[in-house]
DNA sequence: TACGGCCTTGCAAACGTTTGCGCCAGACCG
DNA sequence: CGGTCTGGCGCAAACGTTTGCAAGGCCGTA
């Protein structure tokens, strides 16, 4: 199929490039291949000669020799390849992360393959015989809830290591990076808790992903520690949209008894719609009620009023997830402990005190 | 180094997990291996006895057999796998556009590797050596500048397929995928001139990019030709961000002469912070001045007062450059034309009639 | 019946790298 | 001076798949 060049060695790539091998090296050294091998190989260099070693890494630059890491693959069984399973690239939230785990990957040598499941579960089953045919070392998981639990544990008998990122699930022990989300729903509270506000209330993003599980739960606790009023409303079903947010606002302000005069939202688009309703009902915020969002997404400062929000380092959550899996692949004994990357609050005009009326 | 399983043949992957290749599913057949490799693989079934095929595909799926396609990818010098690179994956822009590819290329059964170089063409460099190691199919390359073209060059020399996406290069024919960045530029110049606006400026992004390049030209062509007025300042270095915005307004606003009325920002950031400073000066929008803005960024609408906007069908973008690739690894031979995807114009509030005054 | 043409299947050599094993020469020791 | 040890290198067998080639059987025709 390829041909061999007639003088010179070197192989025809598809293109018609040629590609140097290490017979190629070996021939124009009068060595046999494998000292070659053994010379540009870190840990077995020491058993060539000190010498001939400097002479084949030289002469191996110099002819443009590049480990075919295909062919490398095949025989250790190590690709050095990591791939990162996503539930939505669209997301935004996300880039940032995935640069952090590129880079955090590259430096260790290791390329990231990106693929998407769209919440569809035939879909992840068919990504995951495709990564394991292509014998990836490991994978990051970024959108994982409980309902995906079977496959994670599938996935940890075939062996594969496996890293969560983002959102954990309940009950199934896996090295994990995640947001603190926790601290995110406890600073909400807190900020607003501060400013005089006892009526609280939550617009809640999907309950299934640990991420907001978490943040509702720190909200909760620390609005309940305070004595304070929480009321309550159901959780959206899907992630964050000015729709979402328009629908719970007008839920809560259909309720019956006292208006609640501090809000958290668990996405900065749920806040944006939360607010449009409000106006619409002739709320203005901060006068009449206060809203913390989440994500500082980059417009909030725009936005009228500027938005209050939690802050996520999101390229170090990244970061620190592929720190984990070469931590993981350097030892696969062990299970490192999770990590959490602590969020901020962005103090911004969306909050105020709450109206003296109350 | 990876022992062989005693009774039923299987290898130990890294994690303990069983491998079944094709050796086992040939054994259990009692046929040759080169028989069940023919019988699974769609072309050269045919050449295999219909009821034999029909057997051995049935055990391969029972088995759990599994093509490795690291030894396939070694024998056959296709991986399969196309890589993606990036200048900057924390561009919330490019998320979309990445989705695109990688869904465009799954359905080719082509696999997405994406890295990236932020701008750093030492970066570039080791990313496309380690590209080549890995026997990549072909490159997606999404930011590339005319300071590229020697590096785009030398891959096209390689024989490695490469198609442009986002931004294309002058004096080098690739095939290609990116908006319609002139017309988006047309439009924004239109959609002013019809509003009655004679005096227009451009808050123009990099122009070594061409799509700012192609923004910058489709307006002040549809300017002139109009014979209206362009006031002229300088472009940014630096991509959109609000303060970038704000200080080519301040720019803008000092000039002597009659101010423009109707802005074109090329980004939607820019527009931002161009606004602020507007009102600073105690120019309201869009009484006093009108701004377009570009990338129609999901919360324009929430701003004060809601950005007009270009559109983009981002993640189109990146299925027509995933279709471009999967039709040059298809023939190789040819390039297919460029192609382009039309922008559209989103209207809300923050362009108008011009100022009375004026 | 002999022979040329198929249809199927087996054989074995690749693809490029890694690595256990063994060989050789030189050094060292008794 | 003979034996053992060791550093350095070559040999060849893998890793799992693909594929040209050939061999065998079967059929049809002369």
């Amino acid at each position: 199929m390829q041909r061999r060049g007639g003088g010179g060695g070197g192989r025809d790539g598809p293109g018609g490039r040629t590609i140097v091998t290490l017979a190629d090296v070996a021939r124009a050294a009068g060595v046999h291949y494998s000292t070659v091998s053994r010379a540009l190989d870190p840990v077995s260099s020491a058993q060539v000669n000190l010498e001939t070693r400097q002479r084949l890494q030289a002469l191996a630059t110099r002819m443009g020799y590049q480990k075919d890491m295909v062919a490398s693959g095949l025989k250790r069984g190590r690709t050095h390849t990591v791939a990162v399973i996503a539930g939505d690239l669209g997301n935004p939230n996300l880039a940032p992360v995935l640069r952090g785990i590129a880079s955090g990957l590259e430096q260790a040598g290791l390329m990231t393959l990106i693929s998407e499941t769209q919440f569809d579960s035939a879909r992840l089953e068919r990504i995951l015989n495709h990564l394991m045919s292509r014998r990836v070392d490991a994978i990051i998981m970024t959108a994982a809830r409980p309902r995906d639990a079977p496959t994670l544990r599938w996935i940890r008998r075939q062996g594969l290591p496996l890293v969560l990122a983002i959102q954990t699930v309940p009950g199934i022990r896996l090295p994990a990076c995640t947001n603190d989300d926790y601290l995110g729903g406890v600073l909400a509270a807190r900020h607003l808790l501060s400013l005089g506000h006892r009526r609280l209330a939550q617009l809640r993003g999907p309950m299934e992903f640990s991420s907001c599980f978490l943040r509702a739960q720190g909200f909760s606790k620390t609005v309940a520690a305070a004595h304070a009023e929480e009321v309550v409303v159901r959780s959206t079903a899907l992630w964050g949209s000015p729709e979402m947010g328009g629908a719970l606002m007008r839920e809560l302000l259909d309720k019956k008894g006292a208006r609640p005069t501090g809000i958290f939202a668990h996405h900065d688009l749920t806040a944006f719609g939360a607010l449009s309703v409000a106006e619409e009902r002739g709320l203005t915020c901060p006068r009449d009620l206060s809203i913390v969002g989440y994500h500082n997404l980059p417009h909030n400062d725009r936005i009228a009023p500027p938005l209050t929000s939690i802050s996520q380092p999101r390229e170090e959550l990244g970061r620190t997830a592929a720190e984990i899996l070469i931590a993981v692949l350097s030892k696969p004994g062990r299970t490192p402990a999770p990590r959490l990357v602590r969020p901020s609050l962005v103090v911004r005009k969306s909050t105020g005190p709450p109206p003296k009326a109350q």
